[in-house]
This record gives structure tokens, C-alpha cells and sequence, in this order.
RNA sequence: GGGACCGUAGCUCAAUGGUUAGAGCAGGGGACUCAUAAUCCCUUGGUUGCAGGUUCGAAUCCUGCCGGUCCUACCA
């Protein structure tokens, strides 16, 4: 231990959405860990900041009219805001977009040059120049230059699978303005990250610093191939920082993004009189970064890369969690499971997603599942039924009396549960969390054992008992008092309540070994609530209206009666061009009913359906539908398709036509449906 | 189709290659009445996805299937 300190980062939330429970998976996997590090005596710096930059925030902030610094400060705070209504503890919460974030981008920037990890690249790319912009490949449409299809991303075909630049396609249309871009050179910077090939191979395969899940899949998806170079320019104009030797081009935002965990530090040391040396150029501090398992690429090949080329510590470790699903499926907005921190807060308490969470996290990458049954249960089984069933059960009658003067014989029970202490701290430290909450909460079966045998409401009725009921309750809330220690990390709330119960303040891990005597009892309150069903239910159902509720940047905007739409949809599929009503006529859209529903079994995605558009007039149409809706719930309903679409062979099938829907895909897919009345075979005017 | 991870009681999960595979919750039976209908005792529940193999010994290691999740190829 000695010397050794701890720098521990959370993956940095991005200022274009507001913290929903999938984040929190991570904030308090990694708050509790932090917690569990200084209740030890460990001196831990935990630091965070929020990720600012890219064209996707400087889209927004146009269409919002505003300047981007505006938008991300609002973002900010409103991410700040959850995260304290989370207990989440940072020592030092700061932006991407700081002074300096800019100065350590160019001191590391300036070390890449060194090592002469830079090349240099002319880029064809498209401009748009109503938008005055450079595009990025998913902001490009047009024909593909190999089959001829049109409508395709500026990567890759969704037809022929072929991958080209943006510049190949043929009619290309920018989705941002519908303007026609115009090709235009410019100057890119790359990172060579191949030339790290070696040093990247023995770090992530040393069996140190990842996870072997992790491990083996670099290994087989990177490593085993020359690793790509890493484009970090985006040409003016971009929000971000300006490349100094580079006129007109900004580091992408993935460059500046992680270094934001040093300049977080950095902000962090100048408020506390400390070295940045110390902290981030010292052998004896660990850096832990806390990341999902989507950023995996970043933090574990680039990162690490970047990190050993200029000069800094590398990461002890990078743990990586899995994502989060409700229910056992994917968080959804239509059915109200992707709930936004700020909506949880309005219904529950912090503290039952905390425990639950805690009570569900192990070290590996598996996703968890938030049940909401099994929520509601383990919560008011573990945390009221056992832990704090047993201050209720004794607080009370001591409450005159306080605490005995010398700890009485409990048959070695609290020896017994402090013990317990080092494998439960081990578990913490391995980041066993469910393990740790399994432990305690049989210490706490054993304590509530002990009541049940020692009877203290019989002794209360015998006035020559009295002395034994102190001693009774004695033992009892001491052993509440070690489970409120050990659950510290998780429930800090509950260990303030705790201390003011028993008037000694919870302030280590170490209480947990020597009993509490002589002390006053305050007057017992409850110290949490039971989760009422009921409140679960509104805050799902308060979710699902929440798709509609103003976004991001209004967010101290109450949820109002009258539905105010978001504009992320549209920002996530801006409009397309201009087009006349000759064009839309060219589109002949139908009303179909489905007569037959069939299921493709090797298809992930598709559904094979047979419409009838009236009389004998049938066709197939297959429709990426299948994780939406069931073949019960298609059987028979009308549809709307687009029914003179040039016919498409697909692997299972000629298809015929297209079903309209709209929604991102997958489990977000919604069919348009007609008002009743319509008859197949009618056109869409 | 390719790759990564996983499959243990109704549910969520334990179990360094080593007794008869265990907990919690749920279910069933009883007890208690201090406690937020909380708690305590007893109890039902398993071909460890399937089939082989290695081994004195396999939930664990190997191979092949089946099924699931994720990444990636088909949401005309």
C-alpha cells in the first residue's frame, strides 16, 4: 500500500445527451469503488469531465441557434446536477473544452511529432457549401459507383457491401442542406499507429491491465493485422481545437476527448497544490480508467498508444462493463426503460439503484439486467427486510438508555463479521461488488437470527431484564453498525444516518473491528423507504412521455400537459433535399394488407411478408421488422408500402416493394398504419 | 456467414480439476409479534444446454452440435 495512490477516471459523457441508468452503470460502479479506496485510507483521485466537441454538437448548437459554448455549459450542469443526485463523488468534474485540455493536447501533440508518429495525407472529401462544411461519410448520400443503388452512406453500399470514399458516389446529396457538395482537398493527420504494433501486443496481452475477454479480442479482431492509421484532423470548420502547426484543421474529437482525463487531473491538482508530474508521470500511481464496453478500442489500442509515445503512465488497468438492459431487453423510449437520471430522482431513491446495481456488478463484461421485479424485491428484501429491519428492531429501546458501557458476550458474532471484513473488502477491491453484498447480507441474516433468539420484546416486559435488554440491543446495532460500514461504498447516505443513530461517525473501514459502547441513541426514524410498485410504474410511464419532453438544453424544463417534441429525431436523420411534388408522385405509395406473415429463420433482422394490395394482386416484400413485432401482431393488419420500388433480391428472396416505418431500427420500429375506413389497393396522395 | 462472450433450481447468481453442485428471491409448511406484513425455523426444487473425449476424479479442460447476447455482413 504505502505510498502507492490511485487516479480513478469514468468514461467522460458526452455534452449531446442527458445521463440516463445505462450510464449509471458505470458512475456507480466506479464512485463505489473510489468510495471503497478512500474508506480504506487510500488516497484516490477520481476525476471526470464532460466530452464536448465534434460536429455533432456543433450541428445541434446551429440548430438550436445558439453558440456551442452555450449548449455545453447547460449540458454540464445538468449532467453535474445527476450525478449528485446520485451520489456520485467526484474530486474534480471538468470540460473537454478548457485551457487546459488545449495545452496538454499540443504537449502531446508535439511528442507524437517527435516520434514521428504523424503522416500527413491529402483527403478528397466532400463539402457542402450551403453548409459551409466538410461531411462526414454518414452525412453523404448518393448512388453506389459499383451496383449503381441509390441512396447510400458515403462508406460503404448496404447492397453490394462494397466500401469507397464519399467522393465515389455518383449524385451525391449532403443530408445536411440537400445542396450538392463539392469535392475539396484537404490536409489530414494521422496517427501511425502500426509503429506502436509491438509495444500495443505486450501491453494488452501481458494479462496486467485487461480483461482476458478483453484481451483475446484485440487479439483477434486488431492485432493480428497491421493496425490502421488513425485520422485526428477534421478541417475548419469543427468545434474543437485548432491544430496549431496545422492551419485550418482541428483534432478530431476522439484526440482531445481522453486527454480530457489528464486535464481534468490537471484542473484538479492546481486547486489542491499538487504536481500533474505526480500524478500522471509517476510510477507509484495507479491509473484505473472505468469505460463500457463500446469505447473498448479507444482505451485499450489508441489510448495506450498515444499515452507511451508522449511520455505519460500508462493505465494500470481498464475496466470494462457491460451495457445495461431492462427487463432483459435493450433500454427502449417507446417502452419507457430508457429512464433518464433526472426522471428516476422524481420517483426513488438514489440509493435502491446503487444497492441493486452493486448486487448485480462483477468484474467481467457482462451485461446486467435491471428486472424490474426482482428490483423491487431484492431492495425491500435486502436493504429494509434485513439491514435496516435491525436498527427498528432495537434502536427503540435504548433510546433512553444508549449503548452499554462494555461490549457484552454475543457468542462471536462480531468478531465473526469483522473477520468477514477482509473478504468483503476484497471483493470490493476486485470489483466483486455482488459478492460483497452476498457476504453481507448473510452477516445481516445472522444478525436478525440473533434477535429472533434473544427476544428483546420479552425482555422489555420484565423489569429485572432490563440490563440484559441494553446489552442485547448493544450487540445488535453494533453488528447494523458493521453492515452500515461495509456498505459504505454503496449506501453513504445510510452511513450518515447510521452515525447520527448511534452519535459516532462512520469514517473507515477499520470501525468495523472494534465494537461501539457507551454511546447515546438518537430518536429512531426511518431510514429508508420501502420501493412502492406504484412509484416504479410512474416513473416507467413518465419516461415513455419523456421522448416528447424538451431535450438536452432546456433541461429545467418540467415535464408540461401539452407534448413538446424533442428535435433529436431530426437531428439524427436531418431532412433531405428539397424535392417537387412531380418527384413525390413518382412514389407510389399503397395501402396493403398482410395477408401472410412468415418467419426467416436464418434472417436476423427480416420478416418475410405477403401483402395483398386487393383482389388477386399479392406480393412478397421483406421488411427488417423481425425484433419488432411479432408474426401474430403483422398477421392481417394494413400497411403502407412503397409499391412500384424496383424489385431487390435478397438472400431469402426477390422483395417486392418496401413497408414504410419510421424509428432507428431494431426494437425502434414503427409501421405507419392508416385510419380505418382505408381499403387495399388505395394510394397514398 | 465470420469473430468475441456465455449457457448451473421457476428467477438472479455461487462453486482454485477434488466430499452428496450451493445461496438469495419466488413456492409449500410452521413459529413469533420488537420491527416499514418486516423476521426466524423447516421444506419442495437439478440428467450443470446436448453428445463425445482427456482424467483416479469434470459444472470446471478439449472437440462437435444446439441455444442466447454483442461486434460485423442482408433493415428496397
Amino acid at each position: 500500500m504505502s505510498d502507492r495512490q490511485l487516479l480513478v477516471t469514468a468514461a467522460l459523457p458526452y455534452a449531446n445527451g442527458h445521463i440516463h441508468l445505462g450510464h449509471l452503470v458505470e458512475y456507480i460502479q466506479t464512485d463505489i469503488w473510489v468510495r471503497f479506496q478512500k474508506l480504506r485510507g487510500r488516497k484516490c483521485v477520481f476525476v471526470c469531465a464532460d466530452d464536448t466537441h465534434g460536429t455533432a454538437i456543433m450541428i445541434r448548437a446551429r440548430h438550436e441557434g445558439r453558440p456551442e459554448s452555450e449548449l455545453i455549459a447547460d449540458m454540464q450542469a445538468a449532467h453535474e446536477r445527476d450525478f449528485r443526485g446520485f451520489d456520485i463523488e467526484f474530486d474534480h468534474y471538468g470540460s473537454t473544452n478548457s485551457e487546459e485540455n488545449y495545452e496538454l493536447c499540443k504537449d502531446i501533440w508535439s511528442s507524437l511529432r517527435q516520434a514521428n508518429l504523424i503522416a500527413e495525407k491529402d483527403v478528397e472529401q466532400l463539402f457542402d457549401p450551403v453548409a459551409g462544411t466538410f461531411l462526414a461519410d454518414r452525412f453523404v448520400k448518393g448512388t453506389c459507383p459499383h451496383c449503381k443503388t441509390p441512396d447510400q452512406y458515403g462508406d460503404n453500399c448496404s447492397k453490394c457491401g462494397e466500401t469507397y470514399a464519399p467522393t465515389d458516389l455518383i449524385d451525391p446529396v449532403s443530408t445536411l442542406s440537400g445542396a450538392t457538395p463539392v469535392t475539396k482537398s484537404a490536409n489530414h493527420l494521422f496517427v501511425q499507429l502500426e509503429k506502436q504494433h509491438e509495444f500495443l501486443e505486450q501491453w494488452t496481452q501481458s494479462g496486467e491491465h485487461l480483461q482476458t475477454e478483453v484481451a483475446n479480442y484485440l487479439k483477434g479482431h486488431f492485432l493480428g493485422n497491421p493496425l490502421r492509421d488513425w485520422d485526428v484532423s477534421r478541417p475548419d470548420p469543427y468545434f474543437g481545437f485548432a491544430i496549431p502547426d496545422s492551419p485550418n484543421n482541428y483534432w478530431y474529437v476522439w484526440f482531445d476527448a481522453p486527454i480530457g482525463y489528464i486535464a481534468s487531473t490537471w484542473q484538479w491538482c492546481k486547486k489542491n497544490n499538487e504536481s500533474l508530474a505526480d500524478w500522471w508521470k509517476n510510477d507509484q500511481t495507479e491509473i484505473h480508467h472505468f469505460i463500457g464496453k463500446d469505447i473498448t478500442y479507444f482505451h485499450t489500442l489508441f489510448w495506450p498508444g498515444v499515452l507511451k509515445a508522449a511520455g505519460y503512465s500508462l493505465p494500470k488497468f481498464v475496466h470494462i462493463h457491460g451495457f445495461l438492459t431492462v427487463d432483459g431487453e435493450k433500454m427502449s423510449k417507446s417502452k419507457g426503460t430508457q429512464v433518464q437520471a433526472s426522471t428516476y430522482l422524481k420517483h426513488l431513491d438514489p440509493a435502491f439503484l446503487r444497492y441493486f446495481y452493486a448486487s448485480k456488478l462483477g468484474p467481467k463484461l457482462d451485461d446486467i439486467d435491471l428486472n424490474i421485479t426482482e428490483f423491487i424485491n431484492k431492495v425491500n428484501s435486502d436493504l429494509v427486510g434485513k439491514v435496516v429491519n435491525l436498527a427498528s428492531r432495537s434502536a427503540r429501546f435504548v433510546e433512553t438508555t444508549g449503548l452499554a458501557v462494555e461490549y457484552p458476550h454475543d457468542g462471536g458474532l462480531f468478531s465473526t463479521a469483522a473477520i468477514a471484513g477482509e473478504r468483503i473488502a476484497q471483493a470490493y477491491d476486485e470489483l466483486d461488488y455482488a459478492r460483497a453484498m452476498r457476504i453481507i447480507m448473510e452477516l445481516a441474516d445472522q444478525a436478525n437470527a440473533y434477535v429472533e433468539n434473544t427476544a428483546p420484546w420479552t425482555l422489555k416486559k420484565d423489569p429485572t431484564q432490563h440490563v440484559r435488554l441494553q446489552e442485547v440491543c448493544t450487540v445488535v446495532l453494533n453488528l447494523f453498525r458493521q453492515l452500515c460500514i461495509y456498505l459504505t461504498p454503496v449506501l453513504p447516505r445510510l452511513a450518515n444516518q447510521c452515525g447520527q443513530l448511534l452519535n459516532a461517525n462512520i469514517s473507515s473501514w477499520s470501525d468495523s473491528q472494534t465494537p461501539l459502547v457507551g454511546t447515546t441513541v438518537s430518536k429512531f426514524e426511518h431510514l429508508l423507504q420501502r420501493i412502492a410498485p406504484e412509484k416504479v410504474h410512474a416513473m416507467i410511464e413518465e419516461s415513455k412521455e419523456s421522448t416528447q419532453e424538451p431535450a438536452a438544453t432546456t433541461p429545467t424544463v418540467e415535464a408540461s400537459a401539452t407534448p413538446v417534441d424533442s428535435g433529436d429525431a431530426l437531428l439524427q436523420e436531418p431532412l433531405a433535399p428539397t424535392c417537387t411534388i412531380e418527384d413525390f408522385t413518382k412514389v407510389d405509395l399503397r395501402v396493403a394488407r398482410i395477408i401472410k406473415a412468415e418467419e426467416v429463420p436464418e434472417a436476423k433482422k427480416l420478416v418475410k411478408l405477403t401483402v395483398s394490395l386487393g383482389g388477386d394482386n399479392t406480393r412478397t416484400v421483406f421488411a427488417g421488422i423481425k425484433a419488432a413485432y411479432s408474426i401474430e401482431q403483422l398477421q392481417g393488419r394494413l400497411v403502407v408500402i412503397v409499391a412500384n420500388l424496383l424489385p431487390r433480391q435478397m438472400k431469402f428472396g426477390l422483395s417486392e416493394g418496401m413497408v414504410t416505418a419510421a424509428g432507428p431500427g431494431g426494437t425502434e420500429v414503427f409501421l405507419l398504419g392508416i385510419d380505418s375506413g382505408a381499403v387495399p389497393g388505395q394510394r397514398v396522395h
